[in-house]
Parts: structure tokens; C-alpha cells; sequence
DNA sequence: GCAAGGTC
């Protein structure tokens, strides 16, 4: 052997793969400090196949951040930076061990900016010694064993500069913005109250508060406008269906009363059937964005909750990485082999794959987004052993929904029927499903749902039985809801599949943003108000854009990385400079809000013995906390709370007994509902076991 | 303290 190559990985699961299909299969699998790497020989040469774990390295700053503007950011491990990422270091001793004797190195991390700065930060930090110049690069777009060993034979001569240079601008710039407008903040509230308050702005989290600002606002302007609708209920045979009046919303009252009028007492007669049918093709399959908008839809499941549960699934084994935005899947996978092993999982499962195996053929139907690493979430066919509550949930969403992408379509039959009332034209519309396709593999979790007609010709007289003028009001534009926010951040490519969820979690962290039906607290409010006065740019997302076209010109080698951070630091000097002027005034709108917000997150609900706020209250004598009214001492009406963990007033009041609730959030646990009634019904049924 | 990005 006449050389050592040194093969560096984005993270474990990548190497196990990289090794398996570089060496054939046959790698040896070892361990050094509780991280596993792959040897095997190679075209003559010893290969050692590492892997890293994401970043291991981030910008940190050299001193401490006491005033702003201030630029002066080094890259450190990790784990000098984040006390919690303490198991990125033995995987820095590893690689620094096993790459002291290399005599050569590959990148073999994913192939987009941030892959190409892990390699480049691992090989300039840790391999040091020319390790960068001497470096090739292996261009994958998946993992799978054909283009790893394609990607191998292709080797890029050197890495790939252009979009590691990129990818290091991207970084000092979020941070340059997002740390300095942050402590611009903190520090307005230190001025004019001399109180820390932990405030934050950033590329991303910035714009998505203005999306929610910006819906608070339409909401709070809306003028609801009235209108009526009239509806008639007919009976046919057994059958009980309300027909419409064909104009929908009547806008004027008088014109609606006569339309009553004129229908009221008649019986209806059908003067025409439309009916047509179409297919419903089945759904793409699951991106992480995807799944967790599904799996707010049918379970209620925040998207951080979803991505943790989707991460646990695969590390079981369970799942593909979840961490994708493909809506594909090749044929690699196996699409026959993942299926039958499905099938053997339980008698459901095995109808289902039994009816996919015996199509002529098995093709998804695939979306149109890609990612440059991983194929779209797919179940293994490993037999799941131990999953319970939420996260077999999602599993049996994530195997219903790889069925349904190879199904065939649904045939629906839509019908329209015209009805004469008292001479006023009604319809009356309905839905059947003639082919249910996909639906039945996606069974519960298909939202069609079919509507019934009566069986009529034209002609026939339907007998009415009431005669309805309804009074309406036109309503504001709906509240986003976590998953709704996070479909919005993708469509206008606000932050990545893996930071929205964490980024909309930040928003609640700081107290801009509360509830499930998302509304903006007025410390969020204020936020936004002052860097609209003052740093405009942070707030929409056309800065996102603007840093994506400043990395592609730096790609293109259009651009230098020094001229596009001196032209960001000439920018928020600017800025920085006139928000400081006014940190005074800033400062003291932002701490009036803060309490403002302060206050209302404690509020749970009504006392009921007063009509009051109950409100959460640390008891200053004993420490601990407890539900008070706030019109104590006048109301001394109190109810005891959990004393661990973090709490966060529901909505929504208690299904069994309609108290108030809040939610239980404790570290590393699963969040749970605690109704604030001791006598609460669903806790007898606890006392009873 | 404070961003956004990768990872488990």
C-alpha cells in the first residue's frame, strides 16, 4: 500500500453508506472514542472513512459583544461555542487521529454550501498540514451506492472553492446582521430601563415576524361586512339535505327577504343535473415540510414535535432521513422490496401492499422538489418494535402515505343539482367517489369526504321542510397556525427544512408570538415597529434574496467574500449609528411592551369566582407558583399548578370539564395538558387506578 | 445573553 486517503463525511449514516459503496461492501467497521469510521483498501490505498456531525466548527466572537457594531468573529469547535454540543469534540479527536499519517483527503460531505464548509472547516482546522490544497471533492446529489462510486470515479481535482467561499459569507453575514441588530436591541431596553431583556433579529426570524405582524394587522382592521344566505332543507326519503340559494350571499337585505319570501312554503322541483368526473391523483411524497404539515393537520403535532419524533424514527431504523426537501424517490430504493416488508407488519399493512403488488407496475407519483442529498421520507420496511402515542402515529402516516404515492387515482363524480323554489334558483351539490384509488391507502388520513344525493331526475318535486334567512358576517383572513407559518417561510425560502420549525420556536422563546392560532404579542409588535423605523432591510425577506444573490455572484467568482462583508458592515454601521441616536426612546417602548406581553402570557384564564384573570403567580414566601386572581387581594380565589417545567396557557379549556389548562413543558419529555381543576373527571378516572 | 446553519 502506497498511500492513505482520508474520506471525510457530513455525518455517521453518510460514511456507512460512502464506505459501503466505495469498498464494495465490504468496509471494516471500527470505533474510536464512540465514533464509528469504515478502512478498507482501495485502488492500492488504505481508506479511512470518517464522518463529521454536521458543523463541527461556528463563528464565535473574539471578544465579548458589550457594545456594537462589532465584527470580530473566529471560528472555534463547536463545542468552546455551545455547552450543549458537547458530542461534536470526540468526532474532532477522531478525525485529528486518523488524519495525522493521510496522504490524501476527500470531501465527501453533501454537496451544497453548508456540506462544503464542514469538510473545509475540518480539513483546514483539523487535518491542517496542505490537507485543503491537496483535498478532492467527491459531487453526489443522493446517497445511493451507483452515484457514490460514479461521484468517486469522477473525483473533483480540488473542492470546491467557489461555494465553500460562499458558504463562509453566508455564515459571517447572518451573523454579522443577526447578533448585531439583537444586541442593538437588548442594549435600547438596558438604556432606558437598565434591565436586561433578551431580545433577538435575524435574517430569518425577522421576516416570518413581519409575515405574522403584517396578518395581525389585517385582522385587527378588518371591518366585518354582513350578508345573508338562504338555505332550504328537503327531505327525500330518509335523506335530509339543504340546498343553497344559487347566488351564494345576497349583500342587501331586502333583496334577500324577498327571495325568502318568495320560497318560503314551496316545495322544490329539479330543473337540470350537472355531473362530471375527474381524477384526484395521489399526493407527492413527504419532504419534512410536507409531513409536518400533515401531521399538524391530523394530529395537532407542532413541526418541531413532528421533526423530533421523524428523527427518532430514524435513528430506529424506521425511516430515510427526514431531514430532505425532495418530494422524489428513485428507484433505488426498492420500491417492491420496501413494500413487501411493509406488508408483513400487520394484516393492514399486508392488504394494502398486497393490492400495490399486484399493479402492473409500481411508479410514484412524484413532486417537483429535489435536495442535493436525500431522496424524499420513505419507511424502510424494518418491523417497528417499541413505538407508541405520537410517534406511531406519524409512522403509520409516513408508511400510509409512500402506499398512496404508487396508487392509482381517485375517480370522483361531482353533481350539481338546479332546483326551482317558489320560482328562486337553488342547488344543491354532492360528491362520490365512483374509485377510491389512493384515498383508501391513505385511509383515515384522506380528507375527501363524500357528499350524498338523492337519487333524482329532472322534474321531480322534493318536499322542503324549513325555509332558512341566515344572517352572515364576512370573516378576517384566518390566523396562521405553526404549520400553516412554516408552508408560508418555504414558499417565500425564509431559513431551511431543518431551522423553521427551531426559528418559529425562537419567536415563541421570546415572547413575540403566542398560541396555536398564532397572534403577535406587542413586544412583537414593537420589535418590528423599530426596525422598520430604523433597519427596514431586516424585515423582509427580499434580504434573503439579496444574500442568495450575493453567494451566487461569489460562486460565479463575480464577487470577492471581503467586498461583500465590508459592503454589510458599511451598511449596518449606517444603521446601527441612527438606532443608537433613538436607543432612548426604542428602549422604552420596547420595555413597556415586554411587560405588557409579560403579563398577558400568565394570564390562563377567568376566575371563576370573580370574573377576574387567574392568573400564574410565584408565591414570594414559599417559592412556588400557583394560579391567583388578579383582583387579590379583594379575590383570594387560587388552584395549585405543576411545579417543574416550563408553562404555557392553553386555548382552549378542558374537553372534560371546560377549566382552564395549560401546558406542561419539561425538558426532554413529552409536553402534557394540565387542567387546572383538582376535581377535574379525567383525573378521578387517575385516582381509581 | 444575541443568528442561522448543520447534526443527533
Amino acid at each position: 500500500m502506497t498511500g492513505k486517503v482520508l474520506v471525510i463525511c457530513e455525518k455517521p449514516s453518510a460514511a456507512a453508506k460512502i464506505a459501503a459503496a466505495l469498498s464494495a461492501g465490504r468496509p471494516n467497521k471500527r470505533e474510536k472514542h464512540g465514533v464509528t469510521y469504515y478502512e478498507f483498501s482501495l485502488d492500492g490505498k488504505r481508506f479511512v472513512v470518517v464522518p463529521a456531525l454536521g458543523h463541527l466548527y461556528t463563528l464565535k466572537n473574539t471578544r465579548p459583544l458589550h457594545t456594537y457594531p462589532m465584527y470580530d468573529v473566529e471560528w472555534v469547535p463547536i463545542h468552546e461555542a455551545d455547552r450543549n454540543a458537547k458530542r461534536a469534540e470526540p468526532f474532532i479527536r477522531v478525525i485529528r487521529e486518523l488524519g495525522k499519517d493521510a496522504t490524501e483527503f476527500i470531501s465527501a460531505c453533501d454537496y451544497d454550501i453548508e456540506g462544503s464548509v464542514v469538510a473545509y472547516n475540518v480539513l483546514r482546522f483539523v487535518c491542517g498540514n496542505g490537507a485543503v490544497q491537496k483535498a478532492k471533492r467527491m459531487k453526489f446529489s443522493t446517497l445511493t451506492a451507483q452515484e457514490l462510486r460514479k461521484a468517486y470515479e469522477n473525483l473533483m481535482p480540488r473542492l470546491d472553492f467557489e461555494l465553500i467561499e460562499a458558504g463562509l459569507t453566508r455564515h459571517e453575514l447572518d451573523w454579522y446582521w443577526g447578533m448585531n441588530l439583537s444586541k442593538a436591541l437588548s442594549s435600547a431596553v438596558e438604556t432606558a430601563e437598565q434591565r436586561f431583556v433578551k431580545l433577538s433579529a435575524g435574517r430569518v426570524q425577522t421576516p416570518t415576524l413581519k409575515i405574522l405582524t403584517e396578518r395581525e394587522r389585517e385582522i385587527e382592521e378588518f371591518e366585518p361586512v354582513p350578508f345573508w344566505e338562504i338555505a332550504v332543507v328537503l327531505r327525500i326519503g330518509k335523506l335530509k339535505v339543504k340546498a343553497q340559494h344559487e347566488r351564494g350571499r345576497f349583500w342587501d337585505k331586502t333583496e334577500a327577504e324577498r327571495a325568502y319570501s318568495s320560497c318560503h312554503g314551496h316545495n322544490a322541483r329539479v330543473t337540470k343535473i350537472e355531473s362530471r368526473r375527474y381524477r384526484r391523483n395521489p399526493p407527492t411524497p413527504f419532504n419534512l415540510g410536507d409531513l409536518q404539515s400533515e401531521a399538524y393537520r391530523c394530529f395537532g403535532l407542532s413541526p418541531i414535535r413532528t421533526q423530533q419524533i421523524a428523527q427518532d424514527l430514524y435513528q430506529a431504523a424506521l425511516i430515510s432521513y427526514p431531514r430532505t426537501s425532495s418530494q422524489k424517490l428513485p428507484p433505488v430504493i426498492g420500491y417492491a422490496e420496501i413494500i413487501e416488508k411493509l406488508g408483513k407488519i400487520g394484516r393492514e399493512y399486508g392488504r394494502l401492499a398486497a393490492m400495490l403488488l399486484e399493479q402492473e407496475r409500481l411508479e410514484p407519483n412524484q413532486g417537483k422538489k429535489e435536495d442535493p442529498a436525500h431522496p424524499a421520507i420513505f419507511p424502510t420496511g424494518e418491523p417497528p418494535t417499541d413505538i407508541r402515542g405520537a410517534h406511531l402515529k406519524v409512522y403509520d402516516l409516513i408508511v400510509r402515505r409512500f402506499f398512496s404515492v404508487f396508487a392509482p387515482p381517485a375517480v370522483v363524480e361531482s353533481t350539481k343539482l338546479h332546483l326551482e323554489i317558489g320560482g328562486e334558483p337553488f342547488k344543491l351539490s354532492g360528491r362520490k367517489i365512483l374509485d377510491p384509488g389512493w384515498l383508501e391507502f391513505y385511509g383515515k388520513y384522506a380528507s375527501s369526504e363524500e357528499v350524498q344525493l338523492p337519487d333524482v331526475k329532472v322534474g321531480d318535486v322534493l318536499k322542503a321542510e324549513e325555509w332558512v334567512l341566515e344572517e352572515k358576517q364576512t370573516q378576517p383572513p384566518p390566523r396562521y397556525n405553526p404549520a400553516s407559518i412554516i408552508r408560508e417561510m418555504e414558499a417565500k425560502h425564509l431559513g431551511t427544512k431543518g431551522t423553521r420549525g427551531p426559528i418559529l420556536q425562537t419567536l415563541y422563546t421570546r415572547g413575540y408570538i403566542a398560541g396555536e392560532q398564532i397572534r403577535v404579542t406587542e413586544l412583537g409588535k414593537q420589535v418590528v415597529k423599530a426596525l422598520a423605523q430604523y433597519c427596514p432591510e431586516i424585515l423582509s425577506e427580499e434580504l434573503t434574496a439579496k444574500f442568495e444573490l450575493e453567494m451566487e455572484a461569489i460562486q460565479l467568482g463575480k464577487k470577492k467574500r471581503e467586498e461583500v462583508l465590508e459592503e454589510a458592515k458599511r451598511k449596518l454601521a449606517e444603521i446601527l449609528e441612527k438606532f443608537r441616536l433613538h436607543e432612548a426612546e426604542i428602549g422604552k417602548k420596547l420595555g413597556e411592551a415586554q411587560r405588557v406581553a409579560r403579563a398577558r402570557s400568565r394570564v390562563i384564564g377567568k376566575c371563576p369566582r370573580c370574573g377576574g384573570d387567574l392568573r400564574i403567580v410565584v408565591s414570594k414566601r414559599s417559592k412556588k407558583r400557583f394560579a391567583g386572581c388578579s383582583n387579590y387581594p379583594q379575590c383570594d380565589f387560587s388552584l395549585p399548578l405543576p411545579q417543574n417545567g416550563l408553562l404555557q396557557p392553553l386555548e382552549q379549556v378542558c374537553p372534560a370539564c371546560q377549566s382552564p389548562q395549560v401546558l406542561v413543558r419539561r425538558a426532554g419529555k413529552r409536553p402534557y395538558r394540565f387542567c387546572l381543576n383538582p376535581e377535574c373527571p379525567e383525573k378521578e378516572k387517575w385516582r381509581g387506578k
